[in-house]
DNA sequence: GTGGTCTAGACCACA
DNA sequence: GTGGTCTAGACCACA
């Protein structure tokens, strides 16, 4: 699943994993139907202990990433795709809200921050 | 100085206090030359220890936002409204262009985003 | 480690642990990818209170000598021998050069002064 | 006496006080048998508390280099320079051995360091 | 009065 | 177990 962590980061481990599983549906690595790995493969490959892979997943579940059959391991749920971006643009949405709070108490005008977003999605352009 | 904290946060107090103490700057309330409360004073307005208010004049003074003269008590720094404007700015930035990468991930175009920050700019504009 | 503190010095003990660390680094008792002993081994090793040592130990990361993971403990960072000769070395020359416009101040030729280093360094070269 | 002040230094203001008044001592502004400002003079001229060039005032008569008469004021002791230029010298050599002990720990050769001192000494000398 | 340092002890999230 | 944060309270040098 290439997940990789930061342990230096003020950011929980098992929170960054499950960012990042988030981001591998996102970008289509990870598929509605697909078994994830074991919370002990997982915590093998990521060299982490299971106790956080283990709350990674959990929260996955709770918000409906993740299912987990008894006695058969833990899939991707069918709507992840959906489900993923829905929230996301949500956040991003919020995300926006505050940074445009932020900018007008700075004096930063609309016009400003519109170029700043403008300049940035040039630059992601050409890194592909 | 209108600190209001919120001690059911995950963010911790002394954070806290340090944000408050940025925000006040920006919003021109707290200038350059002034004399801070004193950490005794300052704790029993905000009903915290002490230490937790020395602990975060500490950071502003490290990050050179206050000054302190041995035995007369804490300064507002000489250059405080640049310096913080300064770093707001650089900050809102790199927000957006974190922002910008999260929205192309999902598939949102440039236009959208940018109609976001229009909107909110007008939701701000009209508050006041 | 073999820290030795005095707590009749002037000195905060906080920073003698600080000073005592980088001394272990120079003489490479302390090594790059250690683990160091938790605050509350240290603390008890030393007969000092945790905060005491979290303080020093948070210096410390703040002066790139020491990481910490989360959960697992703080380490000695990978290039610290490096970093802490470069600090000393800079360190040693601005003594020098306080020291030669104080003895310049007071009378005191060149050569006079090189006697004296060649002198001490006799002194230190017989102790071992 | 043209003293200069450091507030904000870690150093204490009348450690400051005492350290330049020794500098002037050794450049022979301050001169044996002069008669010293009065503590207020001298704390109106430095905007200082008074008490804090009292406790310098009695640093330097404890070490000799002051002296009071009773209802005439504070004076600067007969043998003022003598006194502090030995007393300086003795300083500079400890400071010398120590230094060298650190360079020694860091692995510099005696020769660097006299090369620094040489250096130095022609950066004080282009000065004048 | 002012900040700096320290102790003793507690609770918490995280791994 | 590990570090992070916080409280309550104390003592100190300095101004």
């Amino acid at each position: 699943m290439h997940i990789m962590l930061d342990p230096t980061s003020r950011q929980p481990i098992y929170e960054q994993i499950v960012q990042q599983v988030k981001a591998r549906v996102l970008q289509g690595v990870v598929i509605a139907g697909d078994k994830v790995p074991s919370v002990r493969e997982m915590s093998a490959e990521l060299t982490v202990n299971p106790n956080t892979v283990s709350k990674a997943y959990k929260e996955l579940e709770r918000e409906g990433l993740f299912i987990t059959f008894r006695g058969k391991g833990t899939f991707v749920s069918e709507n992840v795709l959906q489900l993923v971006q829905k929230r996301e643009v949500k956040s991003l949405k919020l995300q926006t809200e505050k940074l445009v709070q932020s900018a007008h108490d700075v004096g930063i005008e609309s016009t400003e921050v519109k170029k700043w977003v403008e300049a940035f999605y040039k630059k992601v352009g050409e890194k592909e």
